[in-house]
DNA sequence: CTCATTATATACCGCTCGATATGGAAGCAG
DNA sequence: CTGCTTCCATATCGAGCGGTATATAATGAG
């Protein structure tokens, strides 16, 4: 894709793991509550080369999201393709229990964080984390009408009911892992949950 | 309690409508992302006259809170006096939808959004938001375990594992509504949690 | 009236923010 | 080696932040 410089003094860093800090900033204190100073710090670098390297700080959040969805929503395709309404649901619910509550990373969603409000700064921010969401949300919306189509709720649902429905309790999981729950009680949280899902 | 000021210049706003106006601007905007300009403007005073009636920007924002509590969550006491876990919980779910999709007031918890991370500066915001939230959790908490002894519950169930839950499904409500969902939609979310509630 | 007291209005403080200009260090082509 | 390119380090930019000093206007006490 980007042509290798022949010439010039090559990079003393590594761009991955710069960006995989950045990520970590950005999901422990928001895009407007990271600074430059935070990030160049994590980072390991000076204001200049993350400049040069990834544009500016929009663009370095734009990166980490995509780091973030690549890297730690990579459990909601295979989720997705449970057999069952309900193994789906256990599937996102224990996926997103991890993601939460990992020892070695922030707690809570980096989409809950970004996209709850902020200063005017933000809102390209906000509305970027909403869009990628809406995406993830329409393929869980599917999955959930198939599911209604093959009989998997033994209780009349609608499907963008039951999307919201789950999708509210993910979202808890996240504020609640962000504000310091313990996994083993999100874990409780995600129990009820399935004990209470209207299906197989 | 205080005592009135019988000499000097009377004031030229109310104190209680410039809050009120200072509780939109943080409810919409959050502490951090609520400039004292944005503040002042809504609040049709100078910066002086903020300083002098209400402290500084996080003395203001506490009293804002305070207000908060008062009249947008006044609806919590009334909920907790149902007579079963499942009225309680319908109270608690509409009460919340209310006041997070009201038509007049900004979307979302003020709560939510104050508990989300952001910079260092509102660290301290941040822990009395969650030790106020936990005030009310464990009001929560204590009337699920009188519904458990009622018999309230058809399915095996720990207190703390339904508290935590219903406040998961609260708060994805609030960060639905501050993403921008319509009062329709979180209406049908709120039917299907009390759907597949496991009791009375 | 005068005087003390309090509120308002304007301008400003130091600080941090995101973003850059500048100069030198490090590499490759010739 | 020279010449060119790219990266790193330092210092700095203008703007906005929370907060305030100062001066003026408006009231009641005497």
């Amino acid at each position: 894709m980007e042509a290798v410089a022949t010439r010039g003094r090559p990079r003393e860093f590594d761009v991955d793991k710069a960006l995989s800090a950045a990520l970590r900033v950005f999901w422990s204190k928001g895009y407007e509550g990271a600074s430059l100073t935070d990030l160049t710090e994590a980072m390991g670098i000076t204001r200049p080369s993350l400049y040069a390297a990834f544009g500016n700080k929009e663009a370095l959040f734009r990166q980490a999201l995509d780091l973030y969805e690549r890297e730690k929503l990579a459990y909601v395709g295979p989720a997705l393709a449970q057999p069952t309404a309900k193994a789906v649901a256990r599937h996102l619910l224990e996926g997103a229990l991890a993601n939460c509550t990992s020892d070695c990373e922030p707690g809570g969603c980096l989409a809950v964080i970004s996209s709850t409000a902020c200063g005017q700064e933000a809102e390209c921010i906000r509305a970027e984390v909403l869009s990628r969401s809406r995406k993830i949300h329409d393929l869980f919306l599917a999955r959930v009408t198939r599911a209604i189509e093959e009989g998997d709720f033994n209780i009349p649902v609608e499907a963008e009911a039951i999307t919201k429905y789950l999708t509210a309790v993910l979202q808890g999981l996240a504020v609640q892992a962000g504000a310091g729950s313990t996994r083993e009680e999100l874990q409780r949280v995600v129990d009820t949950t399935l004990a209470v899902w209207p299906g197989r």
